[in-house]
RNA sequence: GGUCCCGUAGCUCAGUUGGAUAGAGCAUCUGCCUUCUAAGCAGAGGGUCGCAGGUUCAAAUCCUGCCGGGAUCGCCA
């Protein structure tokens, strides 16, 4: 829809040098074609005139007039008029709004998917919890964004593969295995006590302590932690795992690809010896000291000379440790090698959702990315950060922070320990509050803000949320089709007879703006996925929801405008065409969301 | 102290990447259910867009400097 309008404006400009009227080198970017925010200013407006007004030396509103006249004469454009400093608002057509509900038919599901990707592959990583027990609330943020921020980018025409990084090689993991063979004498018949500090005290650890003992019976008891540890860590791991994707799978998340950080340096590979080779080739890996960070004491710090990553060639604001003093392997080490497999992998842009608590590591990793793509890393005269993206390279990163979700309970702030049992679980928030809405809550927010999440309120209230306001329309939709089909069988959803309904009846102000409102879909995920924000996406159904709902309402105080007009089949069949088209839209929309659309909300 | 985020209505937040008179929800107040689902609709009040400069036809948006809140700061993950 922008892309005719937007050409048929640029046409108007080439015909107005070509007559002599405005200078013909005169350059032609920057001008936009945009829905304006006050409908009063019409279905379209431009900003041509203001912008080639200094390089034309002409006075805006001169130019705007002759734009006018040009386009006063286009087929879909009813009127154009000049205002304010120099706008050109035009209104198009009745005409052009049907035939759009028309498309809209036409391409069904189809309808908004842009083709934006051109079938790019991207990788987005989000969720990667350590695999020590279950979820809990606050994984839920970065796991619906990064959830819906790969439907979005999917939907808007890249090849994307979802993907969960394992944290299986760490000391935690350890101290997983240590808590979990406790449990395990406990399933043997030993009083084990209180567990001790340091150790996992949870509960869930319970079967899996069993199940290590119906495994191995009572061999495992008297040998040594080094004869036993490495079994229970990949035992304690394959049980935990199945936990976390079922909770994920209570939230409908799912990844393509479980990727072992352990996996890096098993079997007799090393794939992280063979990252930091790489970069050693490029001259960025060399043997130094760190010096010792300022601002706050660190009672066991020791300088040490150790395996460096020249991350300040990037603009890091130091060189970054890949070698513990035990001669094990840094977190940063694994997450490079991990990094390096991805863009071997063939991905052109990878995405990582992090939490707000890793956005000090953001440097570093750029820094990576930009050493094995040859990209750069953006930043301005005085060094700072320019987007947490690197660019040019033959593959690119961008990292998607999501803020801190703040617990409170009652309006108190809460405090999550485990130790406590004041350990709120993801699963705990889905079942009490329901999958849609937490998701919905999830992304009706822009990611980088920090959100407050009540839990005693939310499930509670969770009628208040958004969320049912958008279904409540897409099953209102749903009801009316019902409805109709009691007086005109022949109206059913996606039928012929609604299909190809006379849309030259929807006249109301109401009906083209609902109209105007489905036009802008395509527009909006492109935007959305450009920026790759979700949340946009959520606003706009709550928008689109709003103005349908307040169309309905109309039919409350003046019957002509109800969708259904027992006796008027035809502008029955035309509203309905453009209520299914609006159910359409909101279906596709709350699919990327990951939300479900129903059919009635009894 | 360094780095990075955030300051928009009483509260929680949007603001289409520089556009016209800054929007929504909640809360407060006023109306609307014998009418296609009231999980809804219509309306009212409520603003120095943290402060001060700058850039230009145009700034909540970009730049600079302050002020306030938060996150983070060698080998944890």
């Amino acid at each position: 829809m922008f892309a005719e309008i937007e050409s048929r404006v640029s046409a108007a400009l080439e015909e107005l040098k070509s007559e002599g009227a405005l200078p013909p080198d005169l350059p032609t970017h920057g001008l936009e074609v945009e829905v304006p925010r006050d409908p009063t200013h019409g279905d379209l407006s431009s900003n041509a005139a203001m912008v080639l007004a200094k390089p034309a030396r002409m006075k805006p509103r001169d130019i705007a007039e002759k734009l006018q006249a040009k386009l006063s004469a286009d087929a879909n454009i009813a009127s154009v008029s000049v205002a304010g400093p120099g706008f050109l608002n035009i209104t198009l057509k009745p005409e052009f709004w049907h035939g759009l509900v028309r498309a809209i038919h036409s391409d069904g599901a189809g309808y908004g998917r842009t083709g934006l990707g051109k079938g790019q592959t991207v990788n987005i990583e989000y969720v990667s919890a350590n695999p020590t027990g279950p979820m809990h609330v606050g994984h839920c943020r970065g796991a619906v964004f990064g959830d819906a921020l790969g439907n979005l980018l999917a939907f808007a025409g890249f090849d994307v593969t979802r993907e969960y990084y394992i944290n299986d090689a760490g000391g935690q993991v350890d101290v997983l295995a240590r808590s979990v063979f406790l449990r395990y004498r406990e399933a043997l018949g030993e009083d084990i006590g209180e567990i001790p500090a340091g150790l996992y005290p949870g509960e869930y650890l319970k079967p899996v302590g069993e199940a290590l003992a119906r495994a191995h019976g009572r061999s495992l008891l008297d040998k040594p932690e080094a004869d036993w540890l490495a079994l229970v860590r990949t035992f304690a791991i394959d049980q935990i795992m199945p936990m976390i994707k079922e909770d994920l799978a209570a939230l409908n998340i799912r990844h393509d690809v479980f990727f072992s950080e352990a996996a890096l340096t098993k079997g007799g590979t090393d794939k992280v010896k063979a990252a930091i080779d790489a970069l050693r080739a490029k001259g960025l890996i060399y043997e130094g000291r760190l010096e010792k960070p300022k601002g706050h004491e660190d009672e066991e710090w020791e300088d040490r000379e150790q395996t460096l990553f020249k991350s300040t060639e990037f603009g890091d604001e130091a060189d970054r440790a890949l070698m513990k003093s035990d001669g094990s392997y840094t977190y940063f080490a694994g997450d490079v090698a991990y990094h390096y497999d991805k863009l071997q992998r063939g991905y052109k842009h990878l995405v990582n959702v992090f939490g707000a608590d890793h956005i000090g590591y953001i440097p570093r990793m750029l820094a990576a990315v930009a050493a094995f793509t040859d990209g750069t890393v953006e930043r301005d005269a005085k060094g700072k950060l320019k987007a947490w993206q690197t660019t040019g390279g033959s593959a690119d990163v961008a990292i998607r922070v999501v803020n801190l979700v703040k617990l409170f309970k009652n309006g108190e702030p809460y405090k999550m320990s485990k130790r406590a049992g004041t350990f709120v679980t993801l699963r705990d928030v889905v079942d009490e509050v329901g999958r849609d809405p937490v998701r919905f809550m999830m992304l009706y927010r822009k990611e980088l803000e920090p959100l407050d999440f009540d839990f005693a309120k939310v499930t509670e209230q969770s009628k208040d949320n958004p969320v049912f306001y958008v279904q409540y329309a897409h099953a209102r939709v749903a009801s009316v089709f019902r409805n109709a089909q009691e007086v005109f069988p022949e109206l059913s959803p996606g039928s012929e007879a609604v299909r190809n309904a006379d849309l030259s009846r929807l006249t109301d102000a109401g009906e083209i703006d609902l109209i105007r409102k489905v036009a802008a879909f395509p527009r909006l995920v492109s935007g959305a996925a450009r920026a790759e924000e979700p949340h946009r996406l959520a606003f706009y159904l709550y928008e689109l929801a709003s103005a349908l709902h307040a169309q309905w309402s109309r039919g409350n105080d003046s019957p002509h405008l109800r969708f259904i007009q027992a006796d008027d089949g035809v502008m029955t069949a035309a509203r309905l065409a453009l209520i299914a088209a609006v159910q359409q839209v909101i279906s596709s929309g709350l699919s990327v969301l990951g939300v479900e659309a129903p059919e009635s909300m009894r």
